[in-house]
DNA sequence: TCGTTATGTTGACGCTGTTAACGTAACAAT
DNA sequence: ATTGTTACGTTAACAGCGTCAACATAACGA
């Protein structure tokens, strides 16, 4: 006899996903700053020691709220590029979006910066590595650069795009440039261009 | 009657420049994470209430070392850029310098991160307003463009030098982006290459 | 029905940043 | 030189944190 829907019973009915999403929403309200493992489990109306039972530390409660910053950054991603009719605005668009998401969410872009996925091996970039995120990425490096590119020039590019738009993000976020949507949204497009120059 | 010719008497002698001293080795020591007060008090040799007379709380703390880090940092990109002949070689080695910096002051990046100088009123960058660090880097923005170039373009290309270093250090710091030098000098030194397509 | 396991609770630990109350050393003025 | 004032440092305590050990209970499989 299940009692709601959206759960799938047991003594809380899936506290690990109310979890997060308590974390996801406090992560909203603080804009910035930390959020505490005693502070989520308190929202979610539950003692502080219940959390341990779906995450063995805090970190790993905060590496699941990051996953589901990415997937929600993705998201938002692919919507911004599905509005753009060529490849090169598509592109764009994704930049843009990953600096607004920065600035629309920074207490959760900040959880998520400390728990990006790392490097492997030879890899320049973690996130190509990843599908899907990085199969868009690399498509959209692909078709900005002349036919035979090296792949050591796709790495430098996918990695010069990723610092940008990252950089950016963080540097809003801090204060250093101000929250400017045609300045960020210029600073991204002249990306674009640069790469052009070498057709 | 002096006790130490490097400290300046009263109780303990310059209190404040120990507590910077020995948060910065921590620092050093800790490589990646936080650090607390009372860390700091008690390397030093002192009770954790003794800072509250020199700092009225942690962040202010952290805020010197924040600032401490930039003068070093500030130092040693200035070294970089006197190896150069060119101007054009010198602000790439700027910019590498600020990745490798980083690199190799995590823990002090971080803290320098958190405490960035805010862009007041009409600032692109708030680090352009700053001299002299922001002196060079309008210099070498200047030299790089276009004679005539407006102030709009050349705060861009300000904002997208300083995204772009950057967002490099932070995809290094975090693990994105494996800790290759050849690798980070290559994306930095693209940015100048770019620049010089408009000539 | 019963034992096992999954899930949750309380209580405690050492750590943190910060405040209040209290000493004490140095200086300025008499 | 003494005294009063201020600058500097101390101890004690608070609430909040992440985490652990011990205990309780609800659900499930036999």
């Amino acid at each position: 006899m299940e009692k709601l829907a959206t759960k799938q019973s047991y003594h809380h009915g899936d506290l690990r996903s109310a979890l997060i999403e308590t974390g996801l929403s406090l992560l909203e309200a603080k804009a910035g700053g930390d959020i505490s493992l005693r502070e989520v489990a308190r929202e979610t109306g539950v003692s502080a020691t219940a959390v341990y039972r779906h995450f063995p530390d805090k970190d790993a409660l905060l590496r699941a709220l990051a996953e589901a910053g990415f997937d929600k950054l993705f998201d938002e991603q692919k919507a911004a590029a599905a509005r753009k009719a060529s490849r090169e605005k598509a592109f764009r668009a994704t930049g843009q979006a990953y600096v607004h998401f920065a600035v629309a969410n920074p207490a959760l872009f900040g959880v998520m910066t400390s728990y990006m996925p790392k490097a492997h091996d030879g890899e320049a970039l973690a996130i190509v590595a990843d599908a899907p995120a990085g199969a868009l990425l690399r498509e959209n490096i692909a078709s900005l650069l002349p036919e035979g590119a090296s792949k050591r020039t796709q790495d430098i590019v996918a990695i010069q795009a990723m610092a940008l738009v990252h950089g950016l993000a963080q540097l809003v976020l801090s204060g250093q440039i101000p929250n400017d949507p045609d300045l960020i949204n210029a600073a991204v497009d002249q990306f674009g261009n640069w790469n052009r120059a070498g057709d």
